[in-house]
DNA sequence: CCTTGACCTTCCAATCGTTGGAAGCCCCAT
DNA sequence: ATGGGGCTTCCAACGATTGGAAGGTCAAGG
């Protein structure tokens, strides 16, 4: 193999464990490696730009199959921007959804928390709300 | 059974789905239930309390495994209201991590999307972002 | 009495993304 | 050739919930 690197390295390369890389290809999200004569994957720069991008928008909170999409819309060079962006601003709107929804329960704890007087005391203004 | 419904009329009362019910009786976040003699479950107002319990920590956040402590600090009336406090505490210093992280995560897509022009044209600052 | 339909039972599987382990093969260095 | 580290596949677990299949039970109505 005169360019490719081993699963290992493209690991590293890409910040992707090997594993999780394995799995990808597993379930279609990045395609099948080509193999050593000895069934060794083997991974190009391309690849490991590929997982680079799957990283990163996981990181983005993307779940894999919007990065699926994403990946597909990155290949094709006659894609409408909007398309993506479209994507984009779906995902933003549930990151705000799953936002508010953690703000209310931080909040109704918050507020328990500063209720309680929290010493060695039995009475529990959480509790009570938990029971109620 | 004078007293008792089954797992039916239990999910109405609390609001727990009634396979979720098993479940948590399968882990052991609530004893296992009565049971008639052709093996039906059945449970009590008392039960019925506890899955309201749990059910509002869910709603809160917490995680099962805390809930099960939180269960046991409400069965212990003499029980600090200080440990109570202090699970929520640390409860809410995750939900911030947790809001922050997502929060992050929205912030960046949103100047993406902001730079995005969301056209028919090709140029996305999204995937490019994503392939950096 | 018998059927019907709604309820109950258990067991098994899928979700989502990731991580871990076991068993076995491959490659390189000593 | 022996060791050790990386590779392979397969299987399982995480947390919480949901779904289905196959079969038993209960109550009401014909």
């Amino acid at each position: 193999m005169k360019d490719g690197m081993t699963i290992g390295d493209a690991a590293k390369a890409s910040g992707v464990n090997a594993k999780l890389i394995r799995y990808y290809e597993s379930i279609g999200l990045i395609p099948e490696a080509v193999r050593t004569a000895s069934g060794y994957r083997v991974y190009s720069a391309t690849d490991v730009n590929i997982l680079r991008f799957v990283k990163r928008g996981r990181t983005l909170g993307f779940g894999i199959e919007r990065i699926q999409k994403l990946v597909g819309l990155w290949n094709d060079r006659s894609r409408c921007s909007s398309e993506v962006k479209r994507i984009a601003l779906q995902h933003i709107e549930e990151l705000e959804a799953k936002i508010t929804e953690l703000q209310a329960m931080r909040d109704t704890l918050h507020d328990l928390a500063d209720a309680c007087h929290g010493d060695e005391r039995p009475e529990c203004p959480i509790l009570k709300d938990l029971a109620s």
